[in-house]
RNA sequence: GGUGUCAUAGCUCAGUUGGUAGAGCAAAGGACUGAAAAUCCUUGUGUCCCUGGUUCGAUUCCCGGUGACACCA
Protein backbone atom coordinates (compact mmCIF):
# COMPACT_ATOMS: atom_id res chain seq x y z
CA UNK A 1 0.00 0.00 0.00
CA UNK A 2 1.03 3.17 -1.18
CA UNK A 3 -0.97 5.37 0.62
CA UNK A 4 -0.67 6.75 4.48
CA UNK A 5 -2.97 8.19 7.34
CA UNK A 6 -0.69 9.91 9.75
CA UNK A 7 -2.62 10.43 13.20
CA UNK A 8 -1.56 13.07 15.47
CA UNK A 9 -3.12 12.29 18.83
CA UNK A 10 -2.64 13.13 22.25
CA UNK A 11 -4.47 14.68 25.63
CA UNK A 12 -6.32 18.18 25.21
CA UNK A 13 -3.47 20.89 25.54
CA UNK A 14 -0.20 18.93 24.76
CA UNK A 15 -0.19 20.43 21.36
CA UNK A 16 -1.29 18.80 18.64
CA UNK A 17 -2.09 21.42 16.71
CA UNK A 18 0.60 23.17 16.29
CA UNK A 19 2.09 20.07 15.52
CA UNK A 20 -0.20 19.10 13.23
CA UNK A 21 -0.32 21.87 10.69
CA UNK A 22 3.86 21.45 10.83
CA UNK A 23 3.54 18.76 9.71
CA UNK A 24 1.23 19.51 7.23
CA UNK A 25 2.86 21.97 5.18
CA UNK A 26 6.00 19.70 5.43
CA UNK A 27 3.37 17.22 3.31
CA UNK A 28 1.39 19.13 1.66
CA UNK A 29 -1.27 17.47 3.77
CA UNK A 30 -4.70 19.27 4.44
CA UNK A 31 -5.68 18.22 8.32
CA UNK A 32 -8.72 15.76 9.22
CA UNK A 33 -9.79 16.96 12.34
CA UNK A 34 -10.95 13.96 14.50
CA UNK A 35 -12.04 15.84 17.77
CA UNK A 36 -15.61 15.27 19.02
CA UNK A 37 -16.18 19.19 19.46
CA UNK A 38 -14.75 21.50 17.29
CA UNK A 39 -16.49 19.95 14.59
CA UNK A 40 -19.16 22.19 16.17
CA UNK A 41 -19.34 25.67 14.47
CA UNK A 42 -21.15 27.19 17.42
CA UNK A 43 -18.34 26.25 19.59
CA UNK A 44 -14.54 28.01 19.10
CA UNK A 45 -12.54 29.67 22.38
CA UNK A 46 -13.49 26.65 24.78
CA UNK A 47 -13.10 23.91 22.58
CA UNK A 48 -9.77 25.50 21.26
CA UNK A 49 -10.21 25.15 17.56
CA UNK A 50 -7.03 26.22 15.49
CA UNK A 51 -6.95 29.96 14.76
CA UNK A 52 -7.84 31.75 12.09
CA UNK A 53 -4.21 32.25 10.50
CA UNK A 54 -3.26 28.62 11.06
CA UNK A 55 -6.75 28.06 9.32
CA UNK A 56 -6.14 29.59 6.59
CA UNK A 57 -2.26 27.96 6.19
CA UNK A 58 -3.74 24.63 5.88
CA UNK A 59 -6.76 23.01 5.04
CA UNK A 60 -8.98 21.53 7.82
CA UNK A 61 -11.66 19.03 7.40
CA UNK A 62 -14.40 18.22 10.19
CA UNK A 63 -13.54 22.06 12.14
CA UNK A 64 -16.88 23.82 12.38
CA UNK A 65 -18.59 21.38 9.67
CA UNK A 66 -21.49 20.56 11.86
CA UNK A 67 -23.83 22.24 14.30
CA UNK A 68 -24.37 21.41 17.33
CA UNK A 69 -28.41 21.17 16.87
CA UNK A 70 -27.30 17.91 14.34
CA UNK A 71 -27.87 14.55 16.27
CA UNK A 72 -23.54 13.87 15.50
CA UNK A 73 -22.15 10.18 16.49
CA UNK A 74 -18.72 8.37 16.13
CA UNK A 75 -20.38 6.07 13.59
CA UNK A 76 -21.35 8.96 11.47
CA UNK A 77 -17.87 10.20 11.88
CA UNK A 78 -16.62 6.89 10.38
CA UNK A 79 -18.79 7.04 7.88
CA UNK A 80 -17.99 10.88 6.83
CA UNK A 81 -14.35 10.38 7.11
CA UNK A 82 -13.35 7.12 5.60
CA UNK A 83 -15.68 9.10 2.16
CA UNK A 84 -13.23 11.63 2.83
CA UNK A 85 -10.05 10.06 2.80
CA UNK A 86 -11.36 8.18 0.12
CA UNK A 87 -11.12 11.07 -2.23
CA UNK A 88 -7.99 13.04 -0.63
CA UNK A 89 -6.46 10.00 -1.36
CA UNK A 90 -6.60 10.52 -5.39
CA UNK A 91 -4.21 13.58 -5.12
CA UNK A 92 -2.23 12.50 -1.68
CA UNK A 93 -0.16 10.05 -0.44
CA UNK A 94 0.12 10.74 3.24
CA UNK A 95 -2.56 12.77 4.91
CA UNK A 96 -2.27 14.33 8.41
CA UNK A 97 -5.08 13.73 11.10
CA UNK A 98 -4.94 15.53 13.95
CA UNK A 99 -7.34 15.09 17.13
CA UNK A 100 -7.96 14.06 20.77
CA UNK A 101 -11.58 12.07 20.23
CA UNK A 102 -10.59 8.66 21.07
CA UNK A 103 -13.75 6.81 19.89
CA UNK A 104 -13.92 8.65 17.02
CA UNK A 105 -10.38 7.42 16.60
CA UNK A 106 -10.54 4.14 17.06
CA UNK A 107 -14.18 4.05 14.85
CA UNK A 108 -11.83 5.25 12.31
CA UNK A 109 -9.21 2.88 12.71
CA UNK A 110 -11.07 -0.04 13.74
CA UNK A 111 -14.74 0.82 12.40
CA UNK A 112 -17.84 0.11 14.51
CA UNK A 113 -19.98 -2.55 14.34
CA UNK A 114 -24.00 -2.36 12.66
CA UNK A 115 -25.48 -1.15 15.17
CA UNK A 116 -28.61 1.37 15.09
CA UNK A 117 -28.00 4.99 15.62
CA UNK A 118 -30.46 6.03 18.77
CA UNK A 119 -33.97 6.64 18.14
CA UNK A 120 -34.24 9.65 20.13
CA UNK A 121 -38.20 8.49 20.99
CA UNK A 122 -37.01 5.65 22.42
CA UNK A 123 -34.11 6.81 24.52
CA UNK A 124 -36.45 8.99 26.37
CA UNK A 125 -38.76 6.43 26.98
CA UNK A 126 -36.17 4.34 28.49
CA UNK A 127 -34.31 7.30 29.84
CA UNK A 128 -37.65 7.96 31.84
CA UNK A 129 -37.69 4.35 33.27
CA UNK A 130 -34.30 4.55 34.78
CA UNK A 131 -35.37 7.55 36.45
CA UNK A 132 -38.87 6.08 37.50
CA UNK A 133 -37.91 2.77 38.07
CA UNK A 134 -34.11 3.12 38.82
CA UNK A 135 -30.95 1.31 37.20
CA UNK A 136 -31.43 -2.15 38.80
CA UNK A 137 -34.36 -2.71 37.12
CA UNK A 138 -33.05 -2.15 33.99
CA UNK A 139 -30.26 -4.24 34.42
CA UNK A 140 -32.39 -7.44 35.93
CA UNK A 141 -34.52 -6.82 32.46
CA UNK A 142 -31.16 -7.63 30.67
CA UNK A 143 -30.60 -9.78 32.61
CA UNK A 144 -33.45 -11.78 30.92
CA UNK A 145 -33.29 -10.67 27.46
CA UNK A 146 -29.31 -10.68 27.00
CA UNK A 147 -27.76 -12.89 29.46
CA UNK A 148 -24.46 -12.84 27.89
CA UNK A 149 -24.58 -8.50 27.90
CA UNK A 150 -25.54 -8.91 31.19
CA UNK A 151 -21.44 -10.57 31.77
CA UNK A 152 -19.58 -8.11 29.77
CA UNK A 153 -21.03 -4.36 30.35
CA UNK A 154 -20.58 -2.41 33.22
CA UNK A 155 -23.59 -2.68 35.07
CA UNK A 156 -23.27 0.41 37.45
CA UNK A 157 -22.80 2.69 34.26
CA UNK A 158 -26.53 3.72 33.24
CA UNK A 159 -25.44 4.04 29.65
CA UNK A 160 -24.35 0.72 28.66
CA UNK A 161 -27.48 -0.58 30.44
CA UNK A 162 -29.88 1.53 28.92
CA UNK A 163 -27.53 1.25 24.87
CA UNK A 164 -27.89 -2.52 25.23
CA UNK A 165 -31.35 -2.64 25.85
CA UNK A 166 -31.80 -0.05 23.32
CA UNK A 167 -30.51 -2.04 20.51
CA UNK A 168 -32.82 -4.99 21.74
CA UNK A 169 -35.78 -2.60 20.76
CA UNK A 170 -34.88 -1.23 17.82
CA UNK A 171 -33.88 -4.53 16.07
CA UNK A 172 -35.23 -7.36 17.98
CA UNK A 173 -31.71 -8.48 17.53
CA UNK A 174 -29.37 -8.92 21.26
CA UNK A 175 -26.57 -6.62 22.10
CA UNK A 176 -24.18 -9.27 22.08
CA UNK A 177 -25.17 -10.88 19.03
CA UNK A 178 -24.30 -7.74 16.93
CA UNK A 179 -20.86 -6.76 19.11
CA UNK A 180 -18.33 -8.59 17.41
CA UNK A 181 -14.31 -6.93 17.64
CA UNK A 182 -14.30 -5.26 14.54
CA UNK A 183 -11.01 -4.53 12.97
CA UNK A 184 -12.10 -3.50 9.55
CA UNK A 185 -9.34 -3.24 6.84
CA UNK A 186 -8.77 0.07 5.40
CA UNK A 187 -7.30 0.61 2.40
CA UNK A 188 -4.50 2.63 3.66
CA UNK A 189 -1.89 2.00 5.85
CA UNK A 190 -2.72 4.04 9.52
CA UNK A 191 0.02 5.29 11.69
CA UNK A 192 -0.75 6.39 15.15
CA UNK A 193 1.43 9.16 16.73
CA UNK A 194 0.76 10.05 20.14
CA UNK A 195 1.97 13.57 21.87
CA UNK A 196 2.97 13.49 25.36
CA UNK A 197 4.30 15.62 27.95
CA UNK A 198 5.36 15.02 31.14
CA UNK A 199 2.33 15.74 33.64
CA UNK A 200 2.98 18.42 35.74
CA UNK A 201 4.03 20.37 32.49
CA UNK A 202 0.74 19.19 30.62
CA UNK A 203 -1.13 20.35 33.76
CA UNK A 204 0.07 23.81 33.90
CA UNK A 205 -0.51 24.23 30.10
CA UNK A 206 -4.39 23.08 30.69
CA UNK A 207 -4.20 26.17 33.51
CA UNK A 208 -3.02 28.61 31.47
CA UNK A 209 -5.23 28.03 28.43
CA UNK A 210 -8.25 28.27 30.23
CA UNK A 211 -7.36 31.57 31.98
CA UNK A 212 -7.07 32.23 28.16
CA UNK A 213 -9.35 30.96 27.41
CA UNK A 214 -11.40 33.24 29.92
CA UNK A 215 -9.91 36.24 28.92
CA UNK A 216 -11.03 35.92 24.85
CA UNK A 217 -14.39 35.46 25.48
CA UNK A 218 -15.48 31.92 27.05
CA UNK A 219 -18.25 33.49 28.95
CA UNK A 220 -19.61 35.59 26.05
CA UNK A 221 -19.55 32.39 24.00
CA UNK A 222 -21.31 29.81 26.51
CA UNK A 223 -23.81 32.80 27.44
CA UNK A 224 -24.88 32.40 23.81
CA UNK A 225 -24.98 28.67 23.71
CA UNK A 226 -27.40 29.04 27.43
CA UNK A 227 -30.48 28.21 25.92
CA UNK A 228 -29.07 25.41 24.23
CA UNK A 229 -27.07 23.63 27.52
CA UNK A 230 -29.35 20.24 27.38
CA UNK A 231 -28.42 19.74 24.04
CA UNK A 232 -25.27 16.60 23.95
CA UNK A 233 -22.79 18.67 22.32
CA UNK A 234 -22.82 21.76 25.05
CA UNK A 235 -22.22 18.77 27.48
CA UNK A 236 -18.62 19.88 27.43
CA UNK A 237 -16.31 21.29 29.53
CA UNK A 238 -15.54 24.98 29.82
CA UNK A 239 -19.48 25.46 28.88
CA UNK A 240 -21.22 23.33 31.33
CA UNK A 241 -19.57 24.69 34.71
CA UNK A 242 -20.16 28.54 33.45
CA UNK A 243 -23.56 26.87 32.82
CA UNK A 244 -23.76 26.12 36.82
CA UNK A 245 -22.38 29.70 37.32
CA UNK A 246 -25.22 31.17 35.33
CA UNK A 247 -27.45 28.80 36.64
CA UNK A 248 -26.15 30.81 40.20
CA UNK A 249 -25.15 27.82 41.71
CA UNK A 250 -21.22 28.39 41.87
CA UNK A 251 -18.74 31.58 41.42
CA UNK A 252 -17.44 32.42 38.56
CA UNK A 253 -13.98 31.52 40.68
CA UNK A 254 -15.32 28.04 41.34
CA UNK A 255 -16.07 27.58 37.51
CA UNK A 256 -13.22 28.60 36.11
CA UNK A 257 -11.45 26.53 39.11
CA UNK A 258 -14.06 23.37 37.83
CA UNK A 259 -12.85 24.02 34.04
CA UNK A 260 -9.73 23.43 34.87
CA UNK A 261 -9.91 20.18 37.09
CA UNK A 262 -12.58 18.80 34.49
CA UNK A 263 -9.64 19.43 31.65
CA UNK A 264 -6.89 17.92 33.35
CA UNK A 265 -9.25 14.84 34.20
CA UNK A 266 -10.37 14.62 30.84
CA UNK A 267 -6.38 14.89 30.00
CA UNK A 268 -6.00 11.61 32.20
CA UNK A 269 -8.54 10.09 30.88
CA UNK A 270 -7.23 10.27 27.15
CA UNK A 271 -3.91 8.76 28.03
CA UNK A 272 -5.25 5.83 29.43
CA UNK A 273 -6.31 4.95 25.79
CA UNK A 274 -3.33 5.97 24.32
CA UNK A 275 -1.03 4.27 26.98
CA UNK A 276 -0.03 1.73 24.43
CA UNK A 277 0.66 3.82 21.08
CA UNK A 278 3.82 4.72 20.37
CA UNK A 279 4.00 7.86 21.79
CA UNK A 280 6.54 10.74 20.75
CA UNK A 281 7.70 13.37 23.55
CA UNK A 282 7.52 17.70 22.70
CA UNK A 283 9.09 19.83 24.79
C1' G B 1 13.23 40.82 73.37
C1' G B 2 9.01 38.36 76.59
C1' U B 3 4.61 35.25 76.87
C1' G B 4 1.23 32.06 74.61
C1' U B 5 -0.71 28.91 70.63
C1' C B 6 0.36 25.86 66.66
C1' A B 7 3.58 22.38 63.50
C1' U B 8 0.17 15.34 60.98
C1' A B 9 -1.07 13.46 53.18
C1' G B 10 -0.13 18.09 47.61
C1' C B 11 -4.01 21.59 50.45
C1' U B 12 -7.52 22.39 54.74
C1' C B 13 -7.72 19.87 59.07
C1' A B 14 -9.26 15.47 62.54
C1' G B 15 -6.96 11.90 65.75
C1' U B 16 -3.90 8.74 68.70
C1' U B 17 -6.00 8.45 77.63
C1' G B 18 1.83 6.19 74.68
C1' G B 19 1.23 0.41 70.65
C1' U B 20 3.78 4.40 63.70
C1' A B 21 -2.75 7.50 61.70
C1' G B 22 -7.93 9.33 58.67
C1' A B 23 -11.67 12.77 56.47
C1' G B 24 -12.86 16.37 52.63
C1' C B 25 -10.73 18.44 48.43
C1' A B 26 -6.76 17.93 45.00
C1' A B 27 -4.56 13.42 42.91
C1' A B 28 -3.47 8.34 40.91
C1' G B 29 -4.99 3.78 38.18
C1' G B 30 -8.67 1.51 35.04
C1' A B 31 -13.08 0.52 31.71
C1' C B 32 -15.03 2.11 27.12
C1' U B 33 -18.96 0.00 20.00
C1' G B 34 -23.82 5.61 17.31
C1' A B 35 -24.28 10.70 23.89
C1' A B 36 -17.42 9.59 24.18
C1' A B 37 -14.80 16.65 26.30
C1' A B 38 -20.05 11.64 27.56
C1' U B 39 -20.74 7.77 31.23
C1' C B 40 -18.83 4.47 34.91
C1' C B 41 -15.36 1.59 38.42
C1' U B 42 -11.16 1.27 41.87
C1' U B 43 -7.27 3.41 45.16
C1' G B 44 -4.83 6.43 50.14
C1' U B 45 -0.69 9.12 49.23
C1' G B 46 2.83 10.04 55.37
C1' U B 47 10.67 10.75 58.55
C1' C B 48 3.00 12.71 62.29
C1' C B 49 9.00 19.75 62.04
C1' C B 50 14.26 18.45 64.14
C1' U B 51 17.73 16.91 68.32
C1' G B 52 17.87 14.58 72.96
C1' G B 53 15.27 12.41 77.42
C1' U B 54 11.61 9.15 80.01
C1' U B 55 9.62 4.27 78.36
C1' C B 56 9.56 -2.51 76.39
C1' G B 57 7.64 1.11 72.89
C1' A B 58 7.14 8.35 71.55
C1' U B 59 3.79 11.15 66.23
C1' U B 60 1.49 11.51 71.31
C1' C B 61 4.68 13.01 77.59
C1' C B 62 9.30 16.12 79.03
C1' C B 63 13.95 19.38 77.85
C1' G B 64 16.10 22.12 73.96
C1' G B 65 15.99 23.87 68.89
C1' U B 66 13.62 25.74 64.32
C1' G B 67 9.47 27.96 61.81
C1' A B 68 4.50 30.31 61.63
C1' C B 69 0.80 33.10 64.01
C1' A B 70 -1.18 36.07 68.13
C1' C B 71 -0.59 39.18 72.19
C1' C B 72 2.74 42.11 75.37
C1' A B 73 6.91 45.30 75.30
Amino acid sequence: MDKELIIIMGPTAVGKTDYSIELAEKLDSPIISCDSRQIYKEMSIGTAVPSEEQLVRVKHYFIHSHSIHDYYTAGKYELECIELLKKLFVNHDKLVMCGGSAMYINALCYGLDDFPEADPELRAKLMKRLEDEGLEKLTNQLKEIDPISYEAVDLANWRRVVRALEVYYQTGELFSDRKTKPNKKRDFDIKRLCLTRPRSELYDRINIRVDMMIESGLFKEASALYKFRNLTALNTVGYKELFEYMDGDISLDRAIELIKRNSRRYAKKQMTWWRLDQQIIIS
